[in-house]
DNA sequence: GTCTATACAGAGATAGAC
DNA sequence: GTCTATCTCTGTATAGAC
């Protein structure tokens, strides 16, 4: 006899790994439901439909992922406010970032995850879209927050696109370190490694951030 | 009697409307011909694919579009090279990103030719994302070589990741810039028209870019 | 409760008659 | 250049076995 949570775990295996490589609109239950080796109908019974099993998948990763970057976040924030002065731009954006990359360092299908989370605001499907914003939404406002505490002096409007244009970056670097399929837009390779980005990111994304 | 160049143009129009709003994936050959006003089978006939009319929506305002983003981006490298100055940053990123949101204030389907091109990197389809890169390529290279000339004392590797982060920011720009539907990340609306995207996103673009 | 097999309606692309 | 016929594959629903 097979417990509960295997298929519905081999099912969010699948699905995770199809998503990523496929998309949500190219892939089929069959296929999922194939590679997992389970029943075409154990989606629907398990998960209710093809929308609510993206949703399961985004949220099994995402949801613990955001509670690490918030918490690193509020750290960062509250240590500042301790010492009496404004949190750095730097110490900010690392908390930020460097969270989804380590996630590497974890599990071995963290990549498909990130290739996954990196393309969700990108989809041409409202589907995905939607289930993105809601879950990263608490996230969105808390780092409008602190870097609102951080620079005070640059009016909101502007802080919101230079954040919208980190946001942009930052997807764009999880798609070329998630995955191998972006390899032929490379001239050579780039090291990927979450410390050589980081290296290279924080400082770029510190400089705009902080422009005058 | 209908005009050939008709039947393909209106194809061309309706399919450029579709797949901005629906994706490629999740835009039908039926809602495309539907909307043109003709047959089903005029797509195979006049493009004879899906895909093949894909790229031929992607090149028809993309090719000149890169046209007039090189023909700028090598006036500014060449002027330097009579002044024997490096390119300013500034000016080499205008000439490559104004172009692009400029074609809003010629023709009014611009705004779904930049929803799509700014979706291309990201789209899950292999197909989409090659049509895409084959496109770009030599206005990539170009880039690249500017951009060397501009700042000689940043490592290759550095540099080019630093353009990756600018395509990023770009391709996201590009999304909330030319579309209605992601108003629903926005607590209050921002300006989105050239001038005053081009005055925050510059700046922030240069400081990036040359930072130590 | 959990899983399987099968049925279904609809959308997919395309070949070939006209 | 147009249209229809066709055949495959999609997501979902359900009836029943264990």
């Amino acid at each position: 006899m097979k417990r509960e949570s295997d298929t519905k775990q081999k099912i969010l295996d699948a699905a995770q790994y199809l998503f990523a490589r496929e998309g949500f609109k190219g892939t089929s239950l069959r296929e999922i439901t194939g590679m997992a080796g389970v029943n075409i109908a154990a989606i629907n019974y398990h998960f209710g439909s093809k929308e609510a099993l993206l949703k399961a998948v985004l949220e099994r990763k995402l949801i613990p992922l955001n509670e690490i970057r918030m918490e690193r976040l509020r750290r960062v924030a509250d240590a500042a406010r301790k010492r009496g002065t404004a949190p750095m731009v730097k110490d900010l954006l690392l908390a930020f970032i460097e969270p989804t990359f380590q996630l590497k360092d974890k599990s071995p299908d963290a990549s498909d995850f990130i290739v996954l989370v990196g393309r969700a605001f990108y989809d041409s499907d409202n589907t995905v879209r939607r289930a993105f914003i809601e879950l990263v939404w608490p996230l969105y406002e808390l780092i409008v927050r602190v870097f609102r505490e951080a620079l005070p002096q640059i009016p909101k409007q502007v802080l919101i696109w230079r954040l919208h244009f980190l946001f942009g970056s930052l997807s764009h670097v999880m798609l070329l370190c998630g995955s191998t399929f972006y390899a032929e837009i490379r001239e050579f390779p780039l090291a990927t490694d979450t410390k050589s980005v980081m290296k290279i990111l924080i400082p770029f994304m510190t400089a705009g951030i902080e422009s005058k």
